[in-house]
DNA sequence: ATCATTGCAAAAGCTTTGCATAAGA
DNA sequence: TCTTATGCAAAGCTTTTGCAATGAT
């Protein structure tokens, strides 16, 4: 059987922004959607500068004072989170649509596993007990070495690593 | 049995400290000294502005360059650790001698608890087999609302909380 | 026709840095 | 004496903001 999509078929992320925009009674923009569609053309995080040149390079030359004002709304919408502040500004990551995760990093080359871990609701329900908070959300982020960087069996040389 | 402790006994922190600065062949300095002490007058947590003008009011006219030249030392001797970037600027905390903890914090205000949680070695365990890193540190942040500022059962105003 | 949004440039805030002076070793 | 560290002010970066022009409703 042949899938009918048609060409007017929305990214679904789009169409859950255009939602909340009406919803707060905000404009829809041009700039707007091209932000969301260039962020959601892939999984990798992403930052302000490299956004800005990635649209840039395509042609659209949309101002990083408007980026600035559209991650608030991604944000407050769901759509996307800070996953952290690195290198002196912040990082992002899309989260629509996607199981809540955490982040296992290698320190040497950068390398991010995305893991789910049941045993955090468990922590979560602890925390719970034991201090009488209710818990909204946690973040969990594992630094570590990945199997590349570490210095194989026969070479033993702690130096060496994976770039 | 009365301890007989020697006026001259130094604070842990500050030998830890001296110690680093002599193997790294760096000065030992007054003001070195003196930013060492006052963050380790007590447990809160701090920020450069803060530690800055807590000197301030003691007479201790210490510049910030200063601060932010002597914090990373204290972070590579492992005496502090940055804890998260908020409100535009780092926050630290004071680490040497405690055992390694995660926060608990009510999003409405800002109170920490600190704790100990022994699942997460079995999470770093099951992602050291699954994954391969060689697990070197794990960064846990919970978030809530605490008891003070939940509302009350019998006045159900999820409106109001404590500030 | 309104009024929110954009782009630009300026401003704001935190952090870093160059340089002359002060002070450890 | 020889350097390193300090303080000040300037610079560097990211992010925010004021304002005139643009564009959505």
């Amino acid at each position: 059987m042949v899938l009918n999509i048609r060409k007017t078929e929305m990214l679904p992320e789009l169409a859950v922004f255009k939602e909340f925009i009406r919803s707060r009674g905000l404009r829809q923009t041009q700039e707007r959607d091209t932000i969301v569609l260039e962020i959601f053309r892939n999984r990798e995080h992403f930052d302000v500068d490299e956004l800005f040149l990635r649209l840039l390079a395509q042609g659209k030359k949309i101002s990083k004072a408007s980026i600035y004002r559209t991650l608030p709304l991604l944000v407050d919408c769901g759509l996307i989170r800070e996953v952290n502040y690195e290198d002196g500004h912040w990082h992002y990551e899309q989260i629509y649509g996607r199981p809540h995760h955490c982040h296992l990093r290698c320190s040497h080359c950068g390398a991010i596993v995305e893991f789910e871990e049941p045993l955090l609701a468990v922590i979560e329900k602890n925390l719970a007990q034991t201090y009488g908070y209710q818990i909204t959300k946690h973040i969990l982020e594992v630094h570590g070495c990945c199997p590349r960087c570490q210095p194989s069996p026969a070479a033993p040389n702690h130096e060496e690593h994976h770039v």
